[in-house]
DNA sequence: CTGTTAGCGCGTTCAC
DNA sequence: GTGAACGCGCTAACAG
């Protein structure tokens, strides 16, 4: 920077401001400074004007797995929020594994992010305790619970298929399954089984309850095939079965397919996540929408807001936002 | 750190030295230090770690785009490798715009990342530059070409398509069509272009090549279904689609069912990537399988070799790597 | 194997 | 609107 200056001619307290705020400087310096960037190829060491700021400009973000597009999405909408507000992210994932979630916030915060965002409600005690004593915003999402460390962007797992339930009854089901392969850690899974029980205690009091959850299937279509098979071997007379992921459901849809099943003559057939092939599949497959872009989006804001009152010295009360409920949709197609 | 040191009854220097190198010190003192770094909650600040060894203990990663599981399970590979020797990765994306690219590389050497992983090895002059100047490894993946900026791992995009056209030739196709929506600036994708243009010459020279490359249609499978209506109309007499990705194939696939038409009865379908669901649908689709997974491992053991030699000094042209070549396969499924 | 000294490259603060 | 002094929290280099 102490060359920059030399080249345009002014002291590296004018480049650091000019660099910063351009608007703050005289249209004269700043073009003499920027000319003087450009000639010089500077490149700004972040490290070193972190420690000096004592602001990273980065957010953390906590996903279950990069590798799921639907949370993609989520990470998507994120960055079309706060990347043209400046901000950098940075992304870790945790694999379900609460452990592994410890020790990655535990790094993330070497690298003193203003904000964590995280997918998912559900954290040790330490995490809870190192994100507390780190005083930053935290954004939870993609669930419903009581007690946010900070703040929630979710919608109730739980809720949705209850929800999906009584749209069975109504349609004409009586024995439906609940399916899935449910990694151990995945409290928004669980919460659809619990959603699940809901359901059939409330619309479908005389039936047992049918459910078969695994946790060593991996998530991906074969297993909905694998899935499919299991189920039918313990409820025989089941008439539908609900998914506990659209992927699951997909791969089940085609394997029935190959069987020579109807969809949804001889079973019918829901998932959850409203994925692309959902839609596209023959029957396209009655699901549930998750804003899942909406979320990230809804997650940046607050954090931008949290993040100006911390800088302009708002007190906490004035925008610490409540809890943000978004809602879910049933997508009724073919496959029921 | 003066703090944990204070606790601890050592100098912040042995601190330090404990927290990176534990088993550079005494089993006594290593014991007092971590025990003082519990119980005071201490989290080391990486930038002024950072700052102070001129070594981040990061590594960019550049790709298109998140959300295509296909370069997620590259990061994956990537991460496979990189997170163990205690690096952190930071993902930019830049939406196949070279522009972009630019302004990400900018942005990213800022936090002066210990190396750079790109997917794809198209890139503006001045992104080249920055690269260079920066000093560090590069590793470029995904495709190949004669002059890698710095080292590659990657297979040809263009001869995997001339080997399709090959392999559909012998299957006793005649009439073969390449059909996508390539984004421009996915100079992988136009390689496969060429790829198709060099199999009819070589193999059905007699015949006129027919392209139809749109790139307007969003990488969804729902666009699968419109190449499909806009290459028959151009294309009446085509006996083979070759579609630019799994993605349109799937879609195409799944559109031929619902207007009646046989695969590969009526009409052979292949694809590009081999993602799973290429596997999961009857019929199942031929297509080219890409080593993701392995590309992103290889490139991380590249990177790990290099940033060893040069902490110890080992000369360049000792470990600097030729070129790696990764092989792709040929799947034929039921689809042609 | 441990401690001391100096400085990494910026931003903040205050003076002008 | 611009410049000088100082320090952010850590590690390299050296001494012991």
């Amino acid at each position: 920077m102490a060359d920059v200056a030399k080249v345009a001619g002014f002291s590296a307290q004018t480049v650091s401001r000019v660099l910063r705020k351009p608007e703050g400087s005289a249209p004269h310096v700043r073009e003499k400074v920027l000319e003087a960037v450009r000639a010089t190829k500077y490149v700004q060491n972040l490290a070193a004007s972190n420690l000096a700021s004592n602001r990273s400009m980065t957010i953390a973000a906590v996903i279950p797995v990069i590798s799921a597009s639907i949370f993609a999405e989520t990470v998507q909408g994120l960055s079309n929020i706060l990347i043209p507000a400046g901000y950098q992210i940075i992304i870790g994932h945790t694999d379900y594994q609460e452990d592994r979630e410890e020790a990655l916030v535990r790094s993330l915060l070497g690298r003193r992010p203003d904000a964590f965002f995280f997918i998912g409600t559900r954290h040790t005690k330490a995490t809870k305790e190192m994100l507390v004593q780190a005083g930053i915003p935290v954004v939870e999402s993609w669930d419903w619970v009581q007690k946010p460390i900070d703040q929630l962007v979710g919608f109730s797992n739980r809720r949705s298929i209850t929800e999906m339930v009584a749209y069975l009854k109504r349609a004409g089901y009586q024995r439906p399954a609940f399916v899935g392969s449910i990694r151990e850690g995945d409290d928004r899974a669980e919460s659809r089984v619990k959603g699940y029980l809901d359901g059939m205690k409330e619309h479908l009091p005389s039936e047992q309850p049918r459910t078969l959850v695994v946790d060593d299937l991996p998530y991906k279509m074969s297993s909905g095939r694998e899935l499919l098979r299991l189920a039918r071997e313990q409820y025989p007379t089941c008439d539908a079965m609900m998914f506990s992921s659209d992927l699951f459901a997909s791969g089940a849809l085609l394997a029935c397919q190959a069987l020579g099943l109807s969809v949804p003559g001889d079973l019918a057939i829901t998932g959850f996540g409203d994925y692309e092939i959902a839609r596209e599949l023959k029957p396209a497959l009655t699901t549930i929408n998750v804003p899942s872009v909406q979320i990230g989006e809804e997650a940046a804001r607050i954090i931008l807001l949290r993040l100006n009152a911390i800088r302009s010295g708002t007190p906490e009360t004035r925008v610490k936002a409540k809890k943000v409920k978004l809602s879910y949709q049933l997508m009724v197609r073919e496959s029921t």
